[in-house]
DNA sequence: TTGAAAATGAAAACCAGTTTCAGTTACGAG
DNA sequence: CTCGTAACTGAAACTGGTTTTCATTTTCAA
């Protein structure tokens, strides 16, 4: 556990640095996928067998609170989670494709062109229209990915 | 319960009209929020005292299959449905700005121009790079809403 | 070094949603 | 208008993700 970049944003809120938090923010750290409590605690007791997944729970909810990983409802029945662009400069703001039939989900940083603009422009056009001040979003396409497609239809209300 | 104007389609699919489903599909046609599925529980058994909580979630899948309600999750720990567009020519397509603090959901039709612009184009663009068929979408904005912006801020990530 | 506040893990509780199953109902074929 | 059957029902048990409880351990500022 080297990088210790983001644990001061940690100690300033009152929190304490332990050993399972510095191990499940590496977990997150490495991740390139959204990853589930269960996801992290396997992936965590392999490195740190006495760990308990409560400890998970509570770490990823102080993150979140923090503003530092995104929450993500898939449809699943679990939550998904992902350290966010203030915590990893390699992390990029995305959007989010669910293909309705395998269930497999694209995230899309390369946005259109002007979308990101757009995007801007609706955020400052909300705050005029509604006084509302918008601090994230999520931004969500179901349908079907190019693979199902290929796949013969089957029940279901796809 | 006179409007029988959807049950055609329900029907059609090899469902059975019922009456506890009938109670369910009016007490969604009445309501003008989102209702999870024990709010709808305790307004269908002022109607029908014998129903089951069971059959709310049966029914309601039954018409997230069959494409007629919105299925949402605003973060609160269960889900949230109502009618759309395709069931009641009043509902429209709408996006959701749900606040932080008080949890409140406003819902919004009238979107700025940029945004309706926003969501074509990216739409358009989504199929060409991904090959990805889109049929719906969700976005939210999360934030601090008006009435919530006078109040003093307390603790939390707000 | 040390003490108070915070964090931990195991177990139990919680709770939305699902499954099971025996009895009931809708509804189309006849 | 029967009738048979497939669909539907409600109660109860169950599932699985998440939270709470509580006794013990750890962090870290003074
Ligand atoms: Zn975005
Ligand atoms: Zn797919
Ligand atoms: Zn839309
Ligand atoms: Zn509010």
């Amino acid at each position: 556990m080297k990088t210790s970049f983001s644990y001061e944003g940690i100690k300033k809120k009152g929190y304490k640095v332990t050993r399972q938090r510095e191990i499940i923010l590496d977990i997150l750290r490495k991740a390139n996928v959204h990853l589930s409590a269960d996801e992290i605690y396997i992936k965590a007791k392999s490195r740190s067998p006495g760990i308990g997944l409560t400890t998970i729970y509570r770490t990823l909810e102080m993150l979140y609170n923090l503003g530092y990983v995104n929450k993500y409802d898939f449809g699943e029945g679990r939550a998904r989670y992902e350290l966010n662009d203030t915590m990893v400069e390699t992390c990029k703001h995305h959007h989010h494709l669910v293909c309705l039939r395998c269930n497999r989900v694209i995230d899309y940083t390369d946005f259109v062109p002007q979308e990101t603009e757009l995007i801007t422009k609706t955020i400052s056009g909300i705050s005029r229209k509604y006084g509302f001040k918008v601090q994230t979003h999520i931004i969500q396409f179901y349908g079907i990915c190019k693979e199902c497609q290929k796949r013969k239809n089957k029940n279901g209300r796809l």
